[in-house]
RNA sequence: GCCGGUGUGGCGGAAUUGGCAGACGCGACGGAUUCAAAAUCCGUUUCUCGCAAGAGAGUGUGGGUUCGAGUCCCUCCACCGGCACCA
């Protein structure tokens, strides 16, 4: 009887699906079982593709089932379902591709999907599946939606509420609102304006409806703003920053997209940076995607500085420009502002010579579109408006200029620019002529002056006085040499006996670029005078070209009442910040790059806004009994390509019935929102409905997510809760992970869900990498119709291939993601047919660590295959079919082996190492081949520890043992080791002499360092190399090795 | 440019805290079985020199720390990913 997989797979597969023993029951349901430990493993919900599941899709797929059936052994209840993020852009385009509406192929997908991944034997929970396009999920999309819009967040608690508690606050005269829209709570006793209230607050009682109503839209988490959005004419939608590439086109697709202000849905994450960024203390995911979504939220700590205008600039404007800089240190610096052309006090700071000109670059820069300004590269450009500001350092006027290399949605689109210190000033600063004054004396500008008050300038030529500098700077730079003196005299004492050959000491850091670019201008001649002209003049500059952008210590930057000469660059900060705010100059602030996350697409195939706008401008919400607003049945929903700037764009729903279109309530008739979510709002909460998935009362019910989503609490460890395991791509380091994290905390702030975090630990899992080929056009061409001279087939050779061809044609072999742009891809359709799934199972997780790319090669399957044949010819007689195990115990090396094989293949499950635990199997089968019947004791354990790996094979194993005693094998508990049995009565020490190994011996594991040298220098080959040495030292690694170091 | 990751035989990869580099698999080579082939089984397989015993070299480069470095520190290089005028 011959190891039939597909029967096997068949059969099990059938009687998984019949018992449901996948199933995991809720609290309050039957076969519910409190006292188990919960467990929640979840992967990345795919999209539902026409083209289907290739190889690379499961590899995270195939790892968390692993993890789950590893789980279930160990008797913790397990939650792990599947489910398809089938909303989005992608589905339309198919859809409008294939001319069929998007609901119909999206459903064909997903039956295709669901095929593929059942054949691979995943033990999914299949009655939790859902898609987020149903009208049952999406319903609570919308709920979800409803709650951002009915909340607002109070900085004072730092948290979401519901927005009818800031309605009671400002009608109750308890939170104010200034005319700058701030919200202040009452002043002090004593300290009141009129009335009571404070001085310029508008009055709540004083507002009209109208008036009340814009305070407060103004204020909800979900709100409607008129931005500049990124437009993309081809696919007739807005995307989000997130959605658009570096090089201004869209991701999906790769159409051209430029900026047009449009009146857009937005949500104000931007509220939520500090706890964004903060909490990732709390979860387990790896640092690279955590520094990834720092970086995106982009924190900086800095301060706010107020320019005030000088005298004869402003006519009507406000008395001062703020700016944001990281580096107040460097304020004494500042020669000059720059304005975003976009900065509301353009205007008011130009003066009438200037204006023409300053018209001119706001209109070109506004046309401007992001891929224009990247071909651009960093060239600056710029214009003078004319007007001055007073630096409140020093009182110095200095010229306001505007330019595109400041940008309006970041800090307050001003910056007082410090050429010195910043290279992008610099740059501008070189460009204009614009005034550079050093404030910041770093290491190696330190040096470099120190240099030059030392160095005898006029009598030594310039290559001389060139290298001696470049070796003092090396010196005084690795070594922190603070006394010049010394350093300049060893210098000079170097130079008498040595050779230039280079700054003393190791190249490290700053001063190898010092010495590249020194010697780079030693080479060209140039850079030697100017340097020299300036040391002559007492005048220290930059070697390097640029901005000192390093921290140091500062100089030329004290006024009567302040010095921060001396300083080193944080204690800098400090004081001047402390000045400026006891001046009312300026404060202390921190910065995000986040922006508000633009919410609308003018899709059709997306979750509908529960939105309605009334005659007057209200904006409504549909009442939550009315709910789900369901997308109407339309026959034609393309998007209108359109980029006439003068139309806002008409969404696909414009056309849908006006019995979908307009709704009357109270007799004023209402008009939906015709915009559509975008595809992120259906995967930001799509793991708690896995947790409830047919509640109909809410979007999860409270007792279900409180027993999936928290988790116990471990001694020392930060700790969120959420889901226990999230495996997917890197791919969604920022968009996807940031904005579920962003809903789940506005929930938990509205006490809807129990944790701070969703996804408690992230693991990413690497990509499946093949070869593609491109004939000589660079056309891509079918990987599977390349073969070689004599038609071998690409797949079957070996690596060191020769010259290969498709149809005569040659083509050239390159490496990349796999894929169906690639034409690369191989489904595991086929794997499956020809090998089966526990192979397929086998040979993903076999390819290496879990985490890394890796390169598929269909030739190496063969290798798990076999593996998985001899494990059945070590369990089953091919030829009677009998079993071939044996009640007799083992031997005992067979059983130091077995405990042995246990401990690895724990360690590595528990690292999720699949690759080493399936090896340590291997191996452990390896040496049962020679065994004429199997102990059952090791078959067992063998069965126990193959079944989640490839769970087929091992339940068809697991029955012919007689299921050991009625259990079954997902309940039948993980293999225990014994740590004695680790420990062999012997050991064996390779013997090192002067750490090169000479020998080993052989010598009991009890045996001491004594006599462990002893038994070393017995040993003949050992006692030869020894011959006619000193023994100078030993050392005795216990259970390791032994080193005998001699002279 | 900045940030992050990776670099080990012909190939994929292994190597708790620094302690025998190359586990395991693929491929290749040799052998057994077979009329033959497939399949299976046994053996060899980092490189160089050597009949051999053995010797030498070796984890991208160069240096350092250490009795001992794939592992720690510094430097440079290559490839992959992210960000990119963020003040």
């Amino acid at each position: 009887m011959r190891y039939d997989f597909a029967a096997i797979e068949a059969k099990w597969q059938q009687r998984w699906a019949a018992s449901g023993v996948f199933r995991a029951a809720n609290p309050g349901e039957a076969g519910f079982d409190p006292d188990k430990p919960k467990f929640y493993v979840l992967d990345m919900f795919p999209y539902p593709s026409g083209v289907g599941l290739h190889v690379g899709h499961p590899l995270g797929y195939i790892a968390t089932d692993i993890v789950a059936r590893y789980k279930r052994m160990l008797g913790f209840s397990v939650l792990h379902p599947m489910g398809y993020d089938a909303f989005g852009l992608a589905a339309e385009q198919f859809a409008v591709e294939h001319g069929v509406h998007p609901r119909q192929t999206t459903e064909k997908n997903i039956a295709n999907m669901t095929r593929q991944l059942k054949r691979l034997g995943l033990s999914y929970d299949w009655d939790r599946a859902l898609a987020t396009t149903d009208v049952g999920y999406y319903k609570w999309t919308q709920w979800i939606f409803l709650r951002l819009h009915g909340a607002w967040f109070d900085p004072a608690r730092n948290k979401a509420r519901p927005i009818a508690e800031l309605e009671q606050l400002l009608e109750s005269e308890r939170l104010y609102i200034m005319p700058d829209g701030e919200l202040i709570e009452p002043p002090a006793q004593g300290l009141e304006g009129i009335g009571g209230t404070p001085f310029g607050a508008i009055r709540w009682q004083e507002l009209t409806v109208h008036q009340r109503r814009a305070v407060i839209d103004s204020r909800r988490l979900a709100y409607m703003d008129e931005v500049a959005v990124n437009w993309c004419p081809a696919l007739g939608t807005v995307l989000a920053n997130e959605e658009v590439t570096n090089d201004g086109r869209s991701e999906r697709g790769n159409y051209p997209v430029h900026r047009r202000p449009l009146k857009q849905w937005m949500l104000r994450i931007t509220k939520y940076c500090d706890r964004l960024e903060r909490d990732l203390d709390l979860v387990d995911w790896p640092e690279p995607i955590k520094l990834m979504q720092r970086n995106w939220i982009g924190r900086s700590e800095g301060a706010r500085v107020d320019f005030p205008l000088a005298y004869g600039t402003a006519k009507d404007a406000q008395e001062a420009i703020t700016v944001f800089t990281t580096r107040p240190d460097t304020l004494f610096g500042a020669t000059y502002m720059v304005l975003a052309p976009e900065h509301p006090l353009v205007d008011a700071v130009t003066s009438d010579p200037q204006r023409a000109a300053v018209r001119a670059y706001q209109k070109q820069a506004a046309a401007r579109s992001d891929a224009d300004r990247q071909a651009e590269g960093k060239t600056k450009t710029g214009v003078f408006t004319g007007g001055h500001a007073v630096n409140p350092v020093n009182n110095e006027r200095i010229p306001i200029w505007i330019a595109d290399y400041v940008m309006m949605g970041y800090g307050t689109g001003a910056i007082m620019a410090v050429p010195a210190h910043d290279s992008r000033d610099f740059a501008f600063a070189k460009t204009f002529g614009l005034p550079i004054r050093d404030v910041v004396y770093t290491p190696a500008l330190t040096a470099i002056a120190a240099f030059a008050a030392r160095a005898d300038l006029a009598a030594t030529d310039e290559k001389t006085l060139c290298e001696q500098m470049v070796d003092f700077v090396g010196l005084c730079i690795n070594q922190q040499v603070s006394d010049f003196d010394a350093a300049y005299q060893a210098i000079l004492r170097r130079r008498e006996k040595d050779t230039f050959g280079g700054p003393l000491g190791s190249n490290r850091g700053a001063i190898a670029s010092i010495w590249q670019d020194t010697v780079k201008a030693l080479h060209e001649s140039v850079g030697i005078a100017r340097l020299l002209a300036a040391a002559r003049k007492g005048e220290v500059i930059s070697l390097l070209d640029d901005a000192e952008t390093e921290h140091g210590v500062n100089v030329n930057s004290a006024n009567e009442e302040v010095s921060l000469n001396g300083l080193p660059t944080a204690q800098a900060k400090h004081v001047i910040v402390e000045w400026l705010e006891k001046r009312g100059l300026g404060r202390k602030q921190i910065q995000y790059k986040l922006r508000d996350w633009i919410f609308s697409r003018q899709r059709y195939w997306g979750e509908p806004f529960p939105i309605l706008h009334g005659p007057d401008g209200e904006v409504r919400a549909v009442d939550e009994a009315d709910l789900p607003v369901e997308l109407p049945a339309m026959e034609d929903f393309k998007p209108e390509a359109s980029d006439d700037p003068s139309a806002p764009p008409r969404p696909p729903l414009a056309r849908a019935p006006e019995s979908w279109r307009y709704v009357e309530i109270d007799g004023v008739r209402y008009e939906r929102e015709l915009n559509t979510m975008p595809q992120w709002a259906g995967s930001c909460w799509y793991y708690l409905r896995f947790c409830d998935p047919n509640n109909d009362e809410r979007f999860v019910g409270r007792e279900a997510e409180r027993y999936w989503m928290v988790s116990p609490k471990k001694d020392g460890q930060p700790h969120a809760g959420g889901v226990d395991l999230y495996v997917g791509g890197a791919e969604h380091a920022v968009l996807h992970l940031l904005y579920s994290r962003f809903w789940h905390k506005v929930l938990y702030d509205l006490g809807e869900v129990s944790t701070p975090e969703p996804f408690g630990r992230l693991f990413n899992q690497g990509y499946i990498q093949a070869y593609y080929y491109e004939d000589a056009r660079g056309v891509r061409v079918p990987a599977e119709e390349v073969a070689d001279a004599s038609g071998t087939p690409a797949a079957e050779l070996q690596d060191q291939i020769a010259p290969l061809f498709h149809h005569g044609q040659p083509v050239k072999r390159l490496y990349g993601k796999m894929g169906k742009s690639l034409k690369n891809a191989v489904t595991p359709d086929e794997i499956c047919d020809q090998y089966g799934c526990d192979t397929m199972r086998l040979y993903e997780m076999y390819l290496g660590p879990l985490d890394q790319s890796k390169l598929w090669n269909t030739r190496d399957i063969i290798g798990v295959h076999r593996f998985l044949q001899r494990v059945w010819r070590n369990f089953v007689n091919e030829e009677t079919g009998a079993l071939l195990v044996t009640d007799e115990p083992p031997g005992d090396e067979i059983r130091r082996l077995l405990h042995r094989t246990i401990k690895r293949v724990t360690d590595s499950m528990n690292a999720m190492a699949f690759n080493t635990a399936i090896a340590a199997l291997i191996e452990l089968n390896n040496a049962l081949v020679s065994a004429e019947r199997l102990p059952r004791e090791v078959a067992q354990a063998m069965v126990r520890m193959l079944s989640p790996l490839a769970p087929h094979i091992a339940e068809e194993l697991w029955e012919k043992l007689g299921r050991a005693g009625e259990e079954a094998l997902m309940t039948a508990g993980w293999p225990g080791y014994d740590e004695v049995m680790l420990l062999d009565a012997e050991v064996v020490y390779p013997v090192q002499i002067n750490g090169k190994v000479r020998g080993r011996i052989t010598v009991p594991s009890d045996a001491d360092e004594d006599a462990v040298l002893a038994a070393a220098q017995q040993d003949e080959q050992i006692a030869r190399n020894l011959e006619g040495k000193q023994v100078r030292k030993v050392i005795v690694v216990k259970g390791k090795l032994l080193n005998i170091v001699v002279g």
